[in-house]
DNA sequence: TTCCGCATGTAACTGGTTACATGATTGT
DNA sequence: ACAATCATGTAACCAGTTACATGCGGAA
């Protein structure tokens, strides 16, 4: 599994609660990886069990205590072992909505148009987010020291991007195609009328 | 959870074993939705569990028997309405190849374009896997009678295509970006050298 | 006063993966 | 002789989700 592994990585940006983890986690890699708080807490006992961090309670006043979560050196050894085992197989991908437009036929056109135009603006919605990240992300890191990752992130971030924005035309497109007459509809204000 | 409805969808193009269902899938779905057999296998139980759908035994000589399941109303009715329930949120995704290039800059370069080539190579190869089943999945529909699905199931070939091409154009230029040097070889039998 | 942010977790459940077991037939 | 296809499954495990529980401080 993989989410012990996107921990380590965090952890080697520095150390962390698991509460923090959580919102780096949703400032950066929310479009291709999620987990959930009562996960990660787990994850984060079980991989102190394996001797990869280690945890410090400071406590503070008026304020629950920060369970301190750092790399150690043999969570550092992982890391890298695995950041160099190469990939087999494209990951499994399990996409409910698309699941819903393959089944189009037993309902109709209306019914699948109003999916996608629901998807298109969760994508839009994305892209207002990825486009934020990539604005705020590069400051955050050079404070930190951390300049070399900055390619690698914004790597990412781009793909994202562009994985939204082919959402959103195929969107358009599949609206247009499969319910001519309301296709118009779908994109208000759009010059004349 | 979606594997019921996915199979659900299936058995509503007619009825089917688990093996059956399983290479349906493969030659289908296989780009947003994956199941293993094990799976498969429980999860039809439990439909018939739910009275969904009906087990019938065929006994074959010099083979396994085919233990075929079919959609009852009650399961016809589950899809329709599953169909039909809006979706929230985009659905959650767990890619360790991005991972692995979000946390690049821990081991550099090098390492990173290595996974980079790796993954344009499986898209690559899931283009052609896509390519095929356009060609083939409108004559196998028309055979069955199922002419009304062909437009909804090009659509989701369509986009995975659109994805796969976003991919490998992106791992193109991520190398590029990342490795200047080394990006020419990555593109063999591109002309004079 | 009500919600949001900080900060911790446990328990129960559901869904998905891996390994194992069986066994005939057909193609290389 | 060996692998692939047909066809079934069970058991154990791992990963992810949902619901629940706690409690302060600050902003609206």
């Amino acid at each position: 599994m993989s989410l012990k592994h996107a921990l380590l990585g965090f952890l080697s940006f520095g150390p962390a609660t698991g509460y923090d983890l959580k919102n780096q986690m949703e400032q950066s890699v929310q479009h291709f990886w999620h987990a959930d708080l009562s996960q990660i807490y787990r994850t984060l006992d079980a991989m102190r069990a394996e001797d990869w961090v280690d945890k410090t309670v400071e406590q503070q006043e008026s304020r629950p205590p920060r369970h301190v979560y750092a790399l150690k050196e043999p969570g550092r050894a992982e890391l890298t072992r695995w950041l160099q085992e190469p990939l087999e197989q494209l990951p499994t991908v399990h996409n409910p909505f698309l699941l819903k437009v393959f089944f189009g036929g037993v309902l109709g056109a209306e019914a699948v148009t109003d999916h996608l135009r629901r998807h298109q603006e969760l994508h839009q919605g994305r892209l207002g987010c990825l486009h934020e990240f990539e604005e705020m992300l590069p400051d955050q890191l050079r404070a930190y020291g951390l300049d070399d990752h900055i390619p690698y992130i914004l790597a990412t971030l781009k793909l994202g991007r562009k994985m939204s924005e082919t959402y959103v035309e195929w969107c358009e497109e599949t609206i247009r195609q499969l319910a001519p007459d309301e296709a118009e509809a779908s994109v208000p204000g759009q010059g004349e009328r």
